[in-house]
DNA sequence: ACCAGGCTTGACAGCGTTGTCATTTCGGAC
DNA sequence: GTCCGAAATGACAACGCTGTCAAGCCTGGT
């Protein structure tokens, strides 16, 4: 079982202090950029390391700095297409500093287990820091486990407030805002909403962008037109049941989905039901899944920049990991609507 | 920086073995269940280990141990869908074990970028094993670089032939050929086939699967009736752009689209040009992604057990971590045809 | 020429486990 | 009661690196 390990080539430091006429040390301060070494050794030891190939064992480092460097991403299974954007976001900054990525998916467990996988995790001493992935950066119960054991972590998530870690989130409202703001532009009065999952702090931005742009353009806001929803497909195949069942004067021309999974029900209930897109109704939703041009009439959404997030998130991580001091640090980054055929683009 | 790492907990083996008064290798012993402890002393290290809230330090196992307890999983960015259940898959195992996971997303990178990322992770010696997904599986260079540094891998590839280190794939051929016998039972006899990339192992064997179900029903294979295609959605438009273009009599009745986006290319084009599937069109896919239920008419498509095949690629890569020989050794599991409106189902 | 003080550098002790090998203990067989 | 092999246990040296702290080396001011 280890023939494997034995045969792996394996420079060390020393050799490498060896070669160049130095203390390990010396080697160990250059291969980390302490400073406080001379131009000329710095020059001599890289060579040397150079010529050995010589590669950092991490396990030592590890061992010997108490860091593990990882960084431990918690996320939501359900939410695939958007988590695996984020891993690659939070990959791209990982892999500048030489963190690694160990990914957590929770969605199919109870809050109490996730705590229980957490303390582990944690125990462990596995990662230096956490990345929690919406709606799970919501989760009282996940935030004060973490905070109890001082661990560091950052939130993505739309609502700063709950924690004082720093927190990376998307200009949810203002989007929705222009988004509705356009529908109202084609014409449209009647505007039906499917609400978000309320876990997440998203849905009730997306919900107050909806509401800031009837208002700005002085169009009551109507209840009835507001239904709920949780996300998923299914929510908006029968959000749409219930705002189409309308009879004809009162029913929306057009609906907002609060997500992509969730138009896209509306859209197959429209087709099952013979109702035309764009023409009979307009439909919007929120993410820009890759799906969303993948469907005829294509859909209308608002692109959210996750890479972007998950990178900043991570920078904000390792930054604190650096001993920076990040409490109470909030960042929005902006999203930009994507108009397609399924309003009438 | 390093406050931080202080203040964690840090139950040592040896306070372990104190308490229950024994030697640090005899609770070593018990906690990798070695064997050769007697049940006695091995129930009093439990119970230390468990009142002090122990967890061994994975940075000092792996460095003395010369294992990183990591794999490492490389694999096409591209096909996110299907790389998340991969994921899933591999985790599950990975927890059973204790082994991390590492993720490693290729696909917006050229071979040659490859070649270094991976040198680089093999020699920083992060990985004790790798586990490839295609179609990174079947990429010669790959495999060599692999092979050459005598690192544990295993393929999740369709062509098992081309290493001889363990393979773990799909009946797609199998599946295949049952899906387009359900289209001939159903009447079709024109039946156009848009091909997968050619870099996939998987895209001959579904093709294979069309040539067996059509010869098997005596119907003659035409050459105008199968479209090239790279799994991509575009392909899949493109692809009934050109079958559909046909005459009237030579038009093909139904379209085995190799994969689930180019089978919503087909439906897109479809959609765009005033084609009703499937009265006019029947249409199948492969790969039974998450989408191919969201669409309407729902897509039939071919469910694969990708987290089985991930779950059982891992499962061979910790056995042959463990000493055990596997060259050679192949697996496929089986595939099922789930028929859904887009047949007429 | 001498000294303070800042750069550089090095010696050495861990870091928490596992591997090796020697030692002790135990359970029969005679 | 003795002896033997196997099972159980322990002592101790790695593992490869970083943190600490002390020592050595310059530099410029006086």
């Amino acid at each position: 079982m280890n023939q494997r390990a034995q045969r792996r080539r394996t420079t060390t430091i020393k050799q490498v202090a060896e070669l160049a006429n130095v203390s390990i040390k010396t080697v160990s301060r250059v291969m980390n950029d302490e400073g406080n070494v001379s131009q000329s050794t710095r020059d001599v030891v890289l060579s040397a390391a150079e010529r050995l190939n010589y590669r950092p064992n991490m396990a030592a480092r590890r061992l010997a700095s108490r860091r593990s460097f990882m960084i431990c991403l918690i996320y939501d299974s359900a939410a695939s297409d958007y988590m695996t954007e984020v891993q690659f976001g939070v990959l791209e900054r990982c892999d500048a500093d030489h963190y690694n990525l160990l990914i957590r998916p929770c969605g199919e467990m109870r809050t109490s287990q996730i705590r229980q996988t957490l303390e582990q995790i944690i125990l462990q001493s596995n990662a230096d820091g956490f990345i929690l992935g919406p709606p799970l950066a919501d989760n009282r119960a996940i935030l004060e486990l973490l905070e109890g054991h001082g661990a560091p972590f950052v939130r993505i998530s739309q609502s700063p407030k709950r924690s004082r870690q720093p927190c990376v989130g998307v200009e949810d409202t203002q989007a929705a805002c222009e988004l509705v703001s356009r529908l109202i532009g084609k014409g449209h009065r009647r505007i039906g909403l499917i609400r978000g999952n309320p876990k997440h702090g998203s849905a009730s931005d997306r919900l107050s962008g909806y509401r800031r742009a009837l208002t700005e353009h002085g169009i009551p806001i109507r209840d009835e037109l507001i239904v709920g929803g949780r996300y998923e497909f299914e929510d908006g195949v029968e959000g749409a049941r219930q705002l189409l069942a309308r009879p004809g004067k009162r029913r929306p021309t057009a609906i907002f989905a609060s997500n992509d999974h969730m138009a896209l029900g509306v859209m197959q209930h429209a087709g099952a039901s013979g109702i035309r897109i764009p023409d009979e109704l307009a439909v919007c939703g929120f993410d820009d899944i890759e799906f969303a041009r993948y469907v005829w009439p294509r859909l209308t959404t608002v692109n959210q920049p996750i890479r972007g997030v998950a990178r900043t998130a991570t920078d904000l991580l390792i930054r604190q990991l650096d001993g920076e001091n990040l409490d109470g640090v909030s960042i929005r980054l902006p999203a930009s609507v994507i108009e397609r055929e399924s309003t009438g683009a």
